[in-house]
Parts: C-alpha cells; structure tokens; sequence
DNA sequence: ATTAACAATCGAACCGGTTCGATGAAAAGC
DNA sequence: GCTTTTCATCGAACCGGTTCGATTGTTAAT
C-alpha cells in the first residue's frame, strides 16, 4: 500500500510546477531538452506513473471497450474473442470481457459500461435489440456484432449455404436437413439467411425440405436434435453450427453410427473445434477474425474519429471440405 | 455525444447542494425522507448515472481485474476464464482479459495494470516469475495463478498421475511414457510433480521411464511429439494436457492407427474439450473452476479486507475414466 | 532603442464525484 | 425559557491529472 507517487511529487522534488512536468511527459507544449531530460529522470527514479483515474477524468477515455459475450463454450466465440483482443490491442486498448448468462445481466452490463467505464460496447447477444441497447447507453458507442448496418459489413451467408448443398447433392444425397437458427443476422429462425438459400436449393434439386429449429447452438443441443434428425431420415444435415454439428456426432456415436457412412455433417462457422474433431468436420467457414477485426475498427473510429472508418466490405462464407460428408450411393 | 448529467446537474435542478445529492445516493448520511424521494424522481428524470473516473478517484477502486492468460486456445484457460468471470461478478467486479503472447507484452499489461487501471491482477503466464510481477505492479495486489504460496491452495498433483499410472498398469500397460510439462507449479521440467509420481510408479511397478519434454501444451505440440512417441514404442502416455492428448490423437488417426487399440492416451486437466473428442478423453482432472474461484476470492480479500479470506485448502486431482484407454494383452 | 514575437514556465481553474467540518433549525433536557 | 443534543443540509476542500491564459526572459524586427 505504499501511497503512490503523483505528478506533484515529481513536481515538487524538481522544483517546478506541475504544468511544466505533465507538458514535458506529453509533450502537448514545448520544454527545455535539459529539464525535460531532468523530468523523465526524475519520474524513473521515483517511479512515477500517471494515475489512471485522473487521466480518464480529463480525457474521457478509459482505453476499454466492454465486450459481452453469452459465454465461452462456443470455439467459434473464443476465436471471436481473441480477434478482438487483438485488434484492440494493436490500438492500445483492452477488453472488458463479460459474460451474460441472461439479457438480465447484459442489460445490467451495459449500464455499467456507460458510465465512462467503457469507450464503446461491443454486444454479441443477438437477443439485445439494438435500439434498446442505444437507448441504455446513450453516449456510448456500442455495435450489436453482426447486426449493425452502420458498420457495412455484410454477409453472404448463402454463398456457403449454396457450396454446401450443391456438395452434399453432388455426393449422393437428396435427403438433407438444416437446422436453422434465429439468431443469424434476425430474430426469426424463418428469416434465417441460411434457411433461405436452403430453400431456393432444395426447390432447384427438387429435394424435400427437412427444417429443424435450433436455439442455443450448443452441443447438448446438438445431441438432443440428433435424435429428431435421425426421425426424419436425413442423409446429410447442414447443422445450425459446429457445436450442434459435434452434438450431432456424439449422438451418433452413441447410437453405434459410423460417420460419415451413415450420416453426413456439415457444421457453420468453421470454428476452430471443425479440425480437432474425429471426422474432421467439414464446414462453412464464418471469418470470424475478419468479421471481428472489422467491428473493432468501425467501433473505434466512432470513439476517435482520426483514426480510419474501414470501407465496407461484403464477406462471404465458404465451404472448407475436410472428412464429414460420405458419398450417397 | 450529448453532454452527461452530473451530480451537480442534479443538485442545481432541485436547488440543493450536491454533496447532499451524493449523500442521498450513497447512504453515507442521513437524509430526509422527502428530499430523498425528490433526488431519486430527479436522477430518474434526468436520467443520471454517477461518473465512472470521478467516483474511482475518490475510492480508489475500478471494480476491474486485469487478468492476463497466453490465449484461449487451450478449452482449459476458457473454463478458467468463465470461472474467473463468475466469481468477479458475484462482487460486482468486472474482468480485463489480456491475451499476451510475449513474456515483454505480460510486462507491458502489468505495467498498465498497475497505473490503477485494475484493483488487482490475476497473472496465468507460468513464465513471468512471480517476483519480478510483484516488483512491477508495486501497490497492486497481483497473483500468478497456481503459483502463489500466499493463496494457501495446494494442488496434489500426485493424486491424479497416481490414479492414471495405476490405471493403465491394471489395463495390462507396462510401456507407460509420460509428457512433462514446466510450466506446472515451477519451472524445471523436473519438478513437474506428475512427473515426480510418475517415476515412483514407475519404479514400483518395475516399468521403464519413458519421459517427453512438453514445452507449450498445444494441439500442434501434440501432433510432432506424437511421432516421437511412437518411437518410443509406448503403448500408453499421460499427456502434459488436454489439447496435446487431442494432437496425439490426431495423428495417431492420420497414421492410421486405431483408438485405443493401438495407443491408450489419458489427458491432463480434464478440459472440456475432453468430452466432446471421439473416442472420449480419459483425462485428469484439474478442477479449474474451483481453483480459478479460490483464487479470486483470496485476490479479492486482498483488494477488500472486508470480504472473507478462503480457508487454506489441499485440492486433489483425480483420474475421470472415459474411453481413450484401451487393454493391453 | 523600442517594440514585437517567441519560447519556456507558472499558476489557477477544471473534470465529477466524495468527505468532512460548519451551520441552522427543530427537538429534547433541565 | 435557555441550553444542549440531534438531525438535515450546505459549502469548501480534495483526489491527480490536463488545459489554458498569464508571465517572464530572450531574441528578432523596425
């Protein structure tokens, strides 16, 4: 608990004021090179450090961004995570990184956030309805990721929706299911961008449509879903994500099934668990870290408008083939 | 950016003063029922939101804790990491994750940190020696995790690979090779405490020693060391971690072995990911959760003599038997 | 020589809260 | 009825920086 050393003690340790020590340490007015020297001499000595509190009171910037996440189960949101980290850090920014099991809590989050704890507010919980989110935290720049047409980022979810049926019917399969998810870019599972490629898909292949919602995209949600999937006599599914995706296999290894012999699987998001599993998931690649990347920068440029305003960008999703899906014959 | 409410906004609308608006607000002092009444109608009204930097200023607290890890992509640092999240928020307080991928970045966020950014930080990275972190962060408490004599947790290591040993010795194993780690509770690869059991049960049971060195515990490790594994003609291995077991297996399947026919794999740490591989990891369990909240709260007690100081506890790591070990005849 | 321009530094105000001694009025004690 | 206590509220100081107008000494321009 040794009391800390303030601008005043090295002020007064040199005899000077302490406007003079706080222009030389920032340079915002020109100094003498002989007592600037002497100033940063002096603040090594004493082991001066500017005390974060003050700095935030004049500047109003913390040089923290919240981040609200629904969790960390999901490989797909630890990639998000640390694209952000990253991209922050490159602006020398951290992350408040909270965890919201409930809207609850994220509301509670928010609020927080927008006391001039944080310069901006990453929200990741698509539930959040972004204008509520506005009003909570007013001056606080905060996005809703993948939900902010301010940001102009859009994504081409039916391009690998679109690779990913044309490879499962090229394999041999007619009976192929989605499991569609109302927390991709809408809240209604049937405006699901996904679902809607889907559809355009099974109608051009004269295929059955086999459609089952998905909420939480978890794997304990997978492997519940299996069971209604192997209902439906389903050759081949487009899983919600790969969480459910791996759910889906745990079932099916379970159940004594051989994958992808009697069950071919194509995950979403192509989280970093697609290449960990045994089969290798096959599955629709979500950048993620150049979605994250691009969400920190327009962020920023709203908290700092010197720094660049990346130009939009449309981003497409893609399908990375590995060893899930099996030849229909 | 529509200008803020202040305390003083408050005040000069009602025609009162603002420390009795503070007052009213915090409790600190009694004040009349009425006026009360009238300053929170106010602060709804005008929908004030007491001032973040301000208020740290006077406390002395952020109600943030810096926490530093390498990454996330060992699934074990993202349980620990939402443990961390958990027992923060049960008191209010929220985390800055740092991801430092160099020794010189862990310094650069301590230092940050320690300007009174965070009220106290909780250090993963094995290699920054607990001495040289206490030197920088000055008046910050600052804990390494599962290195701080101080925090009273003990880790029974042994447990664990004593369990595991016997384990697979009961499996008909007798080629048994081990993966030792530094960065476990110090930093010589020699005293990895597994490592120390495993040699008495090696020595025990008349086995060889069959030791591989595990430098960073990833799925990449995993897969090289995977060859010189098989080089060794082991036909089991206690691998440094989770995420190195998953590499052996993944190579293992490139190479076209069967498991756990022709390897038996048992894990370290029992991450989650653990559950979800085919075949399910046997693994040792390293109860995260527990240690990363035992952690916090002797961190917090630290920060805020108030809170409860945990009890000094002994935690034991133990064998959770899934379907990675296979019998040798 | 006088003034203008400029560089280096000082000092006071300010940011938005909290804290604490002072103040005034009402209630209690004698 | 006068003093003492209590209660509610005020006002000023403070936390540790930044900012900006004012002040000095020095040099350049007229």
């Amino acid at each position: 608990m040794g009391k800390n050393i303030t601008i005043s003690d090295v002020a007064r340790h040199l005899g000077i004021s302490k406007s003079t020590v706080s222009h030389a340490l920032s340079g915002t007015r020109p100094i003498s090179e002989e007592l600037c020297r002497k100033i940063h001499q002096a603040v090594n000595e004493l082991g001066y450090k500017p005390n974060f509190a003050a700095q935030v009171m004049n500047t109003n910037r913390t040089g923290l961004i919240g981040i609200i996440i629904s969790g960390l189960a999901n490989t797909h949101t630890t990639e998000l995570v640390e694209a952000f980290s990253a991209a922050l850090s490159k602006r020398q920014m951290q992350m408040i990184l909270a965890i919201a099991a409930t809207q609850i809590e994220g509301v509670e989050l928010l609020q927080r956030f927008s006391r001039g704890m944080a310069d901006a507010v990453i929200n990741t919980l698509p539930d959040l309805h972004e204008n509520v989110v506005q009003n909570i935290t007013g001056s606080v720049p905060c996005l809703t990721y993948l939900r902010h047409e301010e940001a102009k980022l859009e994504i081409d979810f039916a391009s690998g929706t679109r690779e990913a049926f044309e490879y499962l019917v090229a394999n041999g399969h007619r009976r192929i299911a989605i499991m569609a998810s109302r927390t991709r870019c809408d809240l209604s599972v049937a405006s699901d961008p996904c679902l809607v490629e889907y559809r355009k898909m099974a109608a051009l292949h004269g295929c059955d449509e086999i459609v089952i919602p998905m909420k939480d995209g978890t794997i304990a949600e997978g492997v519940a879903l299996a069971d209604k999937l192997f209902a439906t006599g389903a050759t081949a599914v487009l899983a919600g994500n790969d969480m459910c995706a791996l759910g889906i296999m745990q079932r099916s290894f379970e159940l004594g099934k051989c994958l992808p012999r009697d069950l071919s699987i194509i995950g979403h998001d192509d989280a970093p668990t697609a290449q960990m599993s045994l089969p290798r998931l096959t599955s629709i690649r979500l950048p993620g870290e150049i979605l994250a990347r691009h969400t920190v920068e327009v962020l920023l440029h709203r908290v700092n408008p010197a720094l660049p305003l990346p130009r939009a960008r449309t981003v497409a999703t893609k399908l990375i083939v590995r060893d899930s899906v099996g030849k229909k014959n």
